[in-house]
RNA sequence: AGGGGAGUCGCCAAGUUGGUUAAGGCACCGGAUUUUGAUUCCGGCAUUCGAAGGUUCGAAUCCUUCCUCCCCUGCCA
């Protein structure tokens, strides 16, 4: 049957270019939902956009984290799903601080999310406008939509206590029951509210909730609390207020006010969406907000095997000093994963990857690391350094002698341009380089087996020196003077073998630690087990290396491939000129097994 | 009187107005190239879509029943 012509082969194409969040939006364009929605030119209550010019942002989109911790890479794929469908769509994301809770969050945290957003290579800028936002700034609307729902009998002031609400609320299976302030008049309501506005009370005494149904199955929608008392300064209200919207309340607002048109959030708020659209309908119909109204969509947030993204367990590691902090490189917080050499590229293609649906998940981590290396492949110039040193010595190389090999900085990319490594009689090659009792198929020094010593020279091990304990001392080899890489006949002779290696007299020494995976199992954690039984603990170790002479001094973050290691980052707080410190990012795939160092 | 979601290859994930042999990526397995046991390249890789019935000329897509997993009872987000 091989008579029959195959199909041609498909081009590989980028990984699912459809999902059913593209699908959402593509069915509102062609549908011309949003042809005619104006943008007042900020965000605004419905007179700010009202006879405006139609919103230059085909889609509007936003990423919304609370300034309470450091954002992780389950945030990395929320940043790029909004700014990079913004940009697919012809339309703008909105950073946005959802910072509405004043006890938790710090000005610090906001810094620490903008310089995260901004190192994945996302900004938030469309046609001129920064759309940089924060829902403090909305506090005023937000106060008086709450008095309008109010007056329109949508909302009462509750003055049971917190342990009474919930007794009241019902269960999963039983319908909860009327506060008997429920039917509170809209003035003495009205009148409550503004006082505990005006710090009237103590935090917990009354409580602004919706009235929506009490015997809903959905507990949601059991007139859930909109607003209530804290006397906490704000990271940027400062006492102003000490009555604060909740989430819940919050954020379909913010969403309106900004004139988002799709918000994008984690499946745990599916059933948040029916008060989502309850709130802006009843706040659209009053005319406080322009339509069309926002819908939020709700996507699976990433799991990923051996690491925890959870902002608890986080905290505990950074606080019982299981890690040197939140910028560990050990940490799956983007500012460890900077600091541990991953970048902005290969989170984007991780995004693209692993895609977005509404099954829950878990991404197997290899997956990141593999973007990782498939970016650092690309984008990292090579260099040698032998991290597990033994000594090899060319006994038919003149004593004192040295001379440089001409070296690439990256094999695949000549335009890089090439550097002069000094070679000399004795060298530093790597211990596993060289055995005396080779297993199969193995093709590095042994005695009587040749070698090239990679950029320069075949050598052919003539004996190995041992300790005591048998441990490998040194190497000594002949070389053969006419094969020198780049040289005319430098290839007669093939051999299998290539290895790396630095001039002893002239290399320089290094801290490279080396990085493995914080946890030993895929879920940390799982069951009821305590997580912290599940850290892996060799997830670092530290050793002097010998460098080559180029790095030495290295700028903060400079990113290389350590031939046949792996790629490595000099560490942006701890390097110095001449004395050179070094992350490992990841390693090299390797066939043979050798297991990272 | 519970409600809301999800189940397609080892890991992701298209496809779901029913229409010929179930996209693509990752992993994996072969083979080629290779001065990184890397990279790159070529080839292979689901008679089957949680299960069982049913409708139909035809079903992953429609119907029925069942199974499994996730989320929800903060004055957190």
């Amino acid at each position: 049957m091989s008579d029959v012509a195959k199909p041609k082969k498909h081009a590989p194409q980028p990984p699912s270019t459809s999902n059913f969040i593209r699908a959402a939006i593509e069915a509102d364009l062609a549908s011309g939902k949003y042809a005619t929605r104006a943008w007042g030119g900020k965000p605004g209550p419905a007179r700010t956009h009202e006879g405006a010019a139609q919103d230059p942002a085909r889609i509007r989109t936003r990423f919304p984290p609370e300034p309470n911790g450091y954002l992780h890479i389950g945030h990395a794929k929320s940043i790029c799903l909004n700014f990079g469908l913004a940009l697919d769509y012809g339309g703008a994301c909105h950073l946005r601080f959802d910072d509405t809770n004043p006890e938790k969050e710090e000005q610090e945290y906001v810094d620490s999310i903008i310089a995260a957003v901004k190192w994945l290579g996302f900004n938030w800028e469309h046609e001129g406008g920064s759309h940089l936002y924060y829902a403090s700034d909305y506090f005023d609307f937000m106060y008086h939509a709450a008095e309008h729902l109010i007056e329109d009998g949508h909302a009462y002031v509750d003055s049971l206590s917190a342990e009474q609400m919930r007794a009241l609320r019902g269960t999963l299976s039983e319908p909860g029951k009327s506060s008997p302030y429920r039917d509170r008049g809209v003035a003495e309501s009205l009148k409550l509210f503004r006082q505990m506005r005006e710090g009237r009370f103590k935090e917990g005494e009354h409580v602004l909730r919706a009235r929506i149904d009490m015997g809903s199955p959905n507990i949601n929608l059991r007139d859930p609390a909109i607003y209530r008392i804290r006397k906490a300064s704000h990271h940027r209200t400062g006492d102003k207020w000490c009555v604060y919207p909740m989430y819940t309340y919050a954020h379909p607002i913010e969403d309106a006010l900004e004139r988002i048109t799709h918000s994008l959030c984690t499946l745990e708020f599916e059933d948040q969406r029916p008060f989502y659209d309850w709130l802006l309908e009843r706040l659209a119909e009053g005319g406080l907000l322009a339509r069309p109204l926002p819908q939020q969509i709700e996507f699976a947030r990433l799991n990923l095997t051996y690491v925890v993204l959870s902002k608890r367990r986080l905290i505990q590691l950074v606080e019982e000093k299981h890690v040197s902090g939140w910028d560990d490189p050990r940490m799956p917080t983007l500012a460890g994963a900077r600091r541990r050499g991953y970048t902005p590229e290969g989170f984007r293609r991780f995004a693209e990857r692993i895609g977005v649906a509404k099954a829950d998940s878990w991404i197997e981590y290899s997956v990141l690391e593999d973007c990782m290396r498939e970016h650092l492949n690309e984008a990292a110039p090579r260099r040698m350094a032998v991290l597990d040193p033994v000594k090899l010595v060319i006994d038919n190389y003149a004593e004192g002698g040295e001379e440089r090999c001409d070296v690439p900085n990256h094999p695949q990319q000549p335009e890089r341009g090439r550097r002069a490594v000094p070679f000399s009689r004795e060298l530093w090659i790597e211990r596993e380089d060289v055995t005396e009792t080779p297993p199969k198929g193995y093709f590095r020094l042994f005695p009587g087996n040749e070698v090239r010593l990679r950029y320069a020279f075949l050598v052919k091990c003539v004996s190995v020196e041992k300790d005591a304990a048998g441990n490998v001392t040194a190497v000594h080899c002949t070389y053969d003077p006419g094969t020198k890489s780049g040289t005319p006949g430098a290839e007669a002779r093939k051999v299998k073998g290539n290895i790396h290696w630095v001039s002893a007299r002239h290399a320089c020494r290094g801290e490279v630690r080396l990085y493995d995976r914080l946890f030993k199992v895929q879920q940390p954690g799982a069951g009821a087990r305590d997580f912290l039984l599940d850290l892996n603990p060799d997830s670092v170790k530290t050793i002097t290396a010998q460098l080559e002479p180029a790095l030495a001094n290295t700028r903060p973050e400079e990113r290389f491939q350590f031939e046949r290691h792996g790629y490595f980052v000099s560490d942006a707080k701890d390097s110095r000129p001449g004395a050179p410190v070094f992350n490992r990012a990841v390693t090299l795939r390797d066939s043979w097994g050798k297991q990272g160092s």
